[in-house]
DNA sequence: TCTGGGGTCCTAGGACCC
DNA sequence: TCTGGGGTCCTAGGACCC
């Protein structure tokens, strides 16, 4: 049997550990950039905040209920995941980290399973203050199932578990197909086209038919759901394949200087992130977007994809390449929105073919890699860029909105009896 | 005015190889 | 006249997840 272990609205939840003046009261953390609702306290789920919401159209319920809103916090938020997982890993040898607020438990052969998931959520409730609900199935997919369930039917107590087919049965009849674990919007339409509404009648369909149009995918949730245990615990991460920065502006960029400018932070950002797995990108890819709310402008979404000669970690030589993407696919007189480089093909360091003709002198570019990861280690990011960075942060984000980091800093903890704590 | 960011996997199609 | 078959690699696009 598997257990899924999930934090409830697990931002709003972090924030609440620390201000206990949050309890009761509704709660929204927003993305990045301030922009959307990503996490949502059950009051304010009532205020009629939809997840995902954009929070300036959600002004006039923000003021009228007095919801308090965060920006997203995710040194605070990836601190109290790291102690959760570890709170987690004292119940399961196995334990599978999932999602900053999720993770998968391997409970097989285990008795009295409803009072062991209790047990779990006392146990994080008590050491750490955040609620979790725990579901238990035959399967990863059931086990969300159960989790879902649990989460939703307050007479459960936060605790759901799947252990007999008329069980199974009877979950599957009460979940929506789209509240699935690996059938979003678009599939759960197709679905809906074919008169299927819940997980039960996905489960029931033909697999010819899942497997044409849900390709391997799709069959294997439809297996899961019948109990075939399709996927299993994943006890150490896989190594990543590419990583990632990209950013919306503040406001919009035009002009090829500023947004070489963005690039050249978002390009150290990742090559950072390269160096932190431990690895050297083969590709790097350029994206440019413009705004996609917009309708009164063209859209264009470009994007570059340039192989690298010999695989690098380098900022500098990244950034080289960065710059030359960026020359070729930008667009004179377009006002762009989002920027970002993806690092791709990443591949261990130490497995790194060279090249017989390579004219780069990597050691000093380690070197100074190096020596830039300390110093904005130690001092804080951006102590030291690239020049091509400029002066500026023209497309900096805004984040007005946010708490301390109470668990990982000494200069930002509670102080108790003190008058400092709320902003 | 203001609408996130970072990942994964699968498929199809084209280029290329022998 | 008759113009193969089997494979790899790469990329773009589409779907999903949190």
């Amino acid at each position: 049997m598997y257990a899924l272990v999930d934090c409830n609205s697990f931002y709003v939840s972090c924030e609440r550990v620390f201000d206990p003046g949050l309890r009761g009261v509704p709660v929204v953390v927003l993305s990045n950039n301030d922009g959307c609702v990503v996490a949502r306290s059950a009051e304010a789920k009532a205020c009629g905040i939809g997840m995902g919401a954009p929070i300036f159209k959600m002004k006039e319920a923000v003021k009228r209920y007095g919801v308090r809103v965060f920006s997203s916090n995710y040194t605070l938020y990836g601190d109290m995941s790291a102690r959760v997982m570890n709170v987690l890993g004292r119940f399961s040898p196995g334990v599978e980290v999932y999602s900053i607020d999720e993770a998968f438990l391997d409970l097989s052969g285990m008795e009295g399973l409803k009072e062991y998931g209790y047990r779990i959520r006392e146990v994080v409730g008590l050491e750490l203050g955040l609620p979790v609900c725990v579901g238990v199935g035959r399967t990863k997919t059931l086990a969300k199932v159960a989790n879902r369930i649990a989460k939703r039917h307050g007479r459960l107590r936060g605790v759901c578990v799947i252990d007999t087919a008329e069980k199974e049965r009877r979950a599957l009849e009460m979940t929506p197909v789209d509240g699935v674990w690996g059938i979003g919007g678009r599939l759960s339409k197709k679905l809906g086209r074919q008169g299927v509404r819940t997980a039960l009648e996905f489960s029931e369909m033909p697999s010819a038919w899942v497997r044409k149009h849900m390709s391997v995918v799709g069959l294997r949730t439809q297996r899961e759901l019948a109990g075939e245990a399709c996927l299993s615990l994943e006890l150490v991460r896989p190594r990543k394949k590419s990583v990632c920065v990209s950013r919306s502006f503040g406001s919009d960029i035009e002009g090829l200087g500023k947004l070489k400018e963005a690039l050249s932070a978002f390009v150290s950002m990742c090559g950072a992130k390269v160096r932190e797995e431990g690895c050297c990108a083969s590709t790097l890819t350029v994206l440019l977007m413009t705004n996609r709310f917009r309708t009164d402008i063209p859209h264009c979404s470009d994007q570059l994809t340039v192989p690298l000669p010999v695989p690098s970690d380098s900022d500098l030589e990244l950034a080289g390449y960065a710059m030359r993407a960026a020359e070729r696919i930008h667009r004179e007189g377009v006002r762009y929105k989002k920027a970002g480089v993806i690092a791709g093909g990443l591949v261990p360091k130490n497995e790194v073919t060279g090249d017989l003709f390579d004219k780069v002198d990597r050691e000093r570019h380690a070197a100074l890699s190096l020596a830039t990861d300390r110093l904005n280690g130690k001092f804080g990011a951006g102590t030291v860029k690239l020049g091509s960075q400029g002066p500026g942060r023209g497309w900096s984000h805004r984040q007005e909105r946010l708490s301390r980091r109470f668990s990982t800093r000494w200069e930002e903890l509670v102080e108790v009896g003190g008058g400092r704590n709320l902003p």
